[in-house]
DNA sequence: TCAAAATATAAGTAGTTTCTAATCAATATG
DNA sequence: CATATTGATTAGAAACTACTTATATTTTGA
């Protein structure tokens, strides 16, 4: 008998729902260009290139999942990674599914 | 300078794409069914517990994705994860984003 | 105080995903 | 051969997601 990676359903459900606030091209970017580093909105939209409200929207659903955290001053907003072993799952991806 | 994580927007959208395949609850529970072993599609159906119709399109999905491959002998069809660092994915998901 | 900057929210439409039910195709076996 | 088993495919409805445009909110600074 092997053992299960992950037992309960309800554990599955949770990490797939993480999982896929990451599984978007827009937001795995936000994710790469975050790395380490703490960045306002307005450098992400400038970093990735999209509008404000629809990096906004997309900030939001990472920050919903608990992928991301936030710390405000005064009128800036500034995004970070909540995890940093959330970097070495992006490494791994990048390792498993980029040919180049 | 911060080196990024992955570079091209081209490996951002296949790794998310990727990603998006494992992102669903049923299709994470496959991947945690089959661990390291080949497994019928049937057995999978019973593991897993939703209709074959269901399974199997979800099994269509991670295959076209490249992350399960297939053995066919007579009258079944053995899924397996293709690569095992999948499967180290899916326990550092597990360590990340599960509670419990 | 007024305008600008930074961020979030809302509403609507277009596109995508998921599930169910029905059916098809291939192999196995009585 | 006839029927059961195993798996894939198709079609359609319901639900969900993403993007755009417009607007709201908070803070800054002239």
């Amino acid at each position: 008998m092997t053992k299960k990676l992950i037992d309960k359903d309800e554990d599955i459900l949770q990490a797939s729902l993480a999982i896929k606030s990451i599984a978007h091209p827009l937001r795995l970017k936000i994710l790469c260009v975050l790395g380490s580093n703490e960045v306002s909105v307005q450098d992400i939209v400038d970093d990735v290139g999209t509008s404000q409200s629809n990096i906004s929207q997309h900030l939001a659903i990472l920050r919903d999942k608990g992928v991301l955290c936030t710390r405000k001053d005064a009128n800036r907003v500034y995004y970070r990674i909540s995890d940093q072993r959330t970097l070495k799952l992006v490494e791994l991806m990048r390792d498993v599914f980029c040919t180049s």
